[in-house]
DNA sequence: ATTACCTGCAACCAAAGAGTTGCACATAAC
DNA sequence: GTTATGTGCAACTCTTTGGTTGCAGGTAAT
């Protein structure tokens, strides 16, 4: 995964309203705006923004269908991020240890 | 890991600088507000403001060592929020599997 | 004792972002 | 054909937040 795409996926689940909505569409498999907008307290353009917003990060993808657009997961982008950030930690891991090891060895 | 626990890290990570800081961090393992001023095209001020909402997250901590502050990274938090978005992935994958299947299934 | 360095607090600025409302347009339903 | 529903675009408000500068206080170095 690009630095570019952990950056967009980072950036879009940092917002709650974000997160209630793909839990909200993880809920229904998929849904348009409209039915969406139903699910929480903000109006349908908020909506509208946020699954822009989550659909730039890859983590949904949009499908035209007659008058409606219907939203779906993609949950691989969440997961190389997932991936990405285990390997951050174990990068941390390593280098503290390292670091550590150097500082107790005699000279 | 709490759900304000997940919410705070990636709140934390969303921001370019404060990954920029956090790499800086891992490079020197262990370094005060000042030192890493000099690394990142920003103030003094600016780095600290961002350390006490990455120690907020559990992402650093500090420790007073006479006239300085030094910071250190923390990878448990990183490393419970990417099983978080593992999990999370995983579940999706789940759901969607379970409507597949439902849509395909005869009635 | 004086100088240098690091931290802490506060005020302030500007940009980004979440949310709203209003209206026009397209497609389905009756 | 008329009505209802879903989308798209635009303008606007309000709050958050990343960043700055300035100054005061503490701790080390000379």
């Amino acid at each position: 995964m690009t630095k570019a795409g952990v950056d967009a996926v980072l950036a879009a689940l940092a917002d709650p309203t974000r997160r209630a909505l793909l839990d909200a569409l993880s809920a229904r498999g998929q849904a348009s705006a409209s039915a969406l907008a139903g699910d929480l307290p903000v109006s349908r353009q908020a909506i509208v923004k946020h699954l822009a917003v989550l659909e730039e990060a890859g983590l949904v993808s949009s499908e035209r269908a007659g008058r409606e657009v219907r939203y779906t997961l993609r949950s691989q982008a969440l997961d190389a991020t997932a991936r990405w950030m285990a390997g951050l930690a174990a990068d941390w891991d390593r280098r503290l240890a390292t670091i550590k090891r150097l500082a107790e060895e005699p000279d």
